[in-house]
RNA sequence: CGGGAUGUAGCGCAGUUGGUAGCGCACCAUGUUCGGGACAUGGGGGGCGCUGGUUCGAGUCCAGUCAUCCCGACCA
């Protein structure tokens, strides 16, 4: 029993909170490692949350007017040397194609790459898409009328980071990367915009990840964007994590793939850009915004599962009654949209479940026993609290309902107070690096606004400038670490 | 790319001074159980990351190599 607990217990976050969240990562079903350096599995379960975070956004793009489409997973080499700062962005972290066969060697034993089948021009494989689509962005746009151009695509990018993490880090991700094109810099600008507060109220509301909104510095901006928006999160450890960036590019590759329009007087114009994107970084901060020692804690909004019954009974006639009298519940919570799931598994004894579930952060477990169905009563336990509540048999589904907007609501209240709490304004240097070193969270300081002042503060105390808040204060001060002079806080944080 | 660690059954691990692999969980069967990770009995499964040495004999010693994890520098 002890070795069984060892087993399959999660390391507490106090304990080895890196070590916490891998655990609930692998132990919840949500990824696994694979046989692929930096990349990883994502299992069923994990996936299934993938896939509602998908539908959800993907109705959002559909409902501001974007539309999908797909562009290629590889990336002819030149396309990368157009926009100078992007190559620089990049370049260290590419996969290359650089063959297209394979043979068997010499001996007839090992297979080998062909050197005769070597590619006239390398291939990379995408880290993102700016390149190829505004490559093809040059044959579709001609007029001001074929503008705005607002597109979306759903794919997988590599980028060959030297240390990974399972979600928060791997060299191959999923994610979504909208590219849309405007005849104006203000529509362009309205459009990031626009981006960043789809992607704010994602995480609030359906997430229930309360972020913070802001514009990156310029050491910290996408490679090739003249603005970087960006929503920062906060995780339980005191770190940051960037949720979403919606890039306003300018001109920049409309000039480096030679992309114009014809405006309504004949004239020819750069056609102004912008990009934005969410990954399957979302899942970390998911897992990491709500957990606990128990394991995962999902909001019902985002959770694949978010009621699970478990019958508790003794002998087949008792499951029979059970399921008989409670059959109209789960017909009822269906007919209401909300995913339920009888657990009638004759393998595994209740107490089994009751601790699977909590590990796979079912925000719903119901328990029902005959010695229940005698008293016309259920058990109503909830996730986020690890409350339970018996509730009368009569008008269930409402108070289920109920329930799940409340656990919903809960967690990001939760959150939010978490991340308030984490702000913390400073005017000292000294108090900056304790604060960073020991508390964690944001650091919301005076800053010079020089890239050499941020540099020196992120080797010091290897806290960034997470983003100037948007409609941030202007007042008067002095820079925290420079003590020259400043014109408005930012916030400083250690990140993901 | 630097530092640390680990590769033995599906998973987690143990393997004494080298002697021909074992434990828990999981799995299969039967029975008893079932309100917080059940129990009994009986089964099946690996040749120890890979390569090459030393030796009568190598998970055990030596050399090399590969992979993964953790910590740093880089990033969503």
């Amino acid at each position: 029993m002890s070795q069984l607990l060892t087993n399959k217990a999660i390391t507490p976050r106090n304990k080895d909170y890196s070590q916490w969240y891998n655990d609930i990562v692998l132990k919840a079903g949500l990824a696994d490692y694979s046989a692929v350096r930096g990349c990883m599995i994502i299992k069923p379960y994990g996936y299934t949350i993938w896939e509602k975070m998908q539908q959800i956004l993907d109705k959002m793009f559909k409902d501001t007017g974007h539309v999908n489409a797909y562009f290629p997973l590889f990336i002819p080499k030149s396309f990368f040397s157009k926009e100078a700062s992007h190559v620089e962005g990049f370049a260290k972290e590419c996969a290359v194609v650089t063959h297209y066969r394979l043979k068997l060697d010499d001996e007839g034993t090992e297979i080998v790459v062909d050197d005769e089948a070597k590619l006239e021009e390398e291939l990379i494989v995408r880290p993102t898409s700016e390149t190829i689509i505004w490559n093809t962005y040059k044959s579709w746009i001609q007029s001001y009328r074929d503008l705005p151009l607002l597109i979306n695509q759903w794919a997988n990018v590599v980028r060959w980071e030297m240390r990974t993490k399972l979600f928060l880090r791997t060299a191959e991700f999923l994610w979504q990367e909208g590219h849309t094109a405007h005849a104006t810099a203000a529509e362009a600008i309205e459009e990031t915009e626009k981006m960043l507060n789809v992607y704010a109220e994602f995480a609030e509301n359906t997430l229930a990840i309360p972020v913070i909104k802001g514009v990156k510095t310029p050491n910290e901006r996408f490679a090739g964007a003249i603005e970087t928006y960006c929503i920062e999160a906060l995780m339980q450890d005191g770190k940051a994590l960037q949720a979403g960036t919606s890039h306003f590019l300018g001109q920049n590759f409309a000039k480096a793939f030679d992309v114009k329009f014809a405006n309504k007087n004949g004239e020819l114009e750069y056609v102004w850009a912008t990009s934005w994107g969410v990954s399957t970084h979302l899942m970390g901060a998911l897992v990491m915004s709500h957990s606990d020692d128990l394991g995962l804690v999902l909001p019902p909004k985002i959770a694949p599962l978010q009621v699970v019954v478990i019958p508790v009974y003794k002998g087949i006639e008792e499951v029979e009654e059970i399921k008989t009298k409670i059959q109209f519940l789960l017909d009822e919570l269906k007919q209401h949209g909300i995913s339920v799931k009888l657990d009638d598994d004759d393998k595994q004894r209740p107490g089994w479940k009751f601790a699977e579930y909590e590990m796979t952060g079912v925000p719903i477990r119901i328990a029902v026993g005959r010695r229940d169905l005698q008293n016309n009563q259920i058990e109503i336990a909830r996730r986020d609290t690890l409350t339970k509540q018996m509730i009368s048999l009569d008008r269930p589904v409402e108070y289920i309902r109920n329930l799940l907007e409340e656990i919903q609501k809960n967690l990001y209240a939760k959150a939010k107070k978490r991340l308030d709490a984490s702000i913390c304004k400073v005017d000292k240097w000294e108090e900056l690096k304790d604060i960073i070193e020991t508390k964690g969270g944001f650091v919301y300081a005076h800053w010079d606004g020089t890239a050499e002042t941020e540099l020196k503060i992120k080797e010091e105390t290897k806290a960034t400038i997470r983003c100037i808040p948007l409609h941030n204060l202007q007042e008067e001060g002095a820079c925290v670490y420079s003590g020259k002079h400043s014109q408005q806080r930012v916030l400083f944080a250690r990140a993901y």
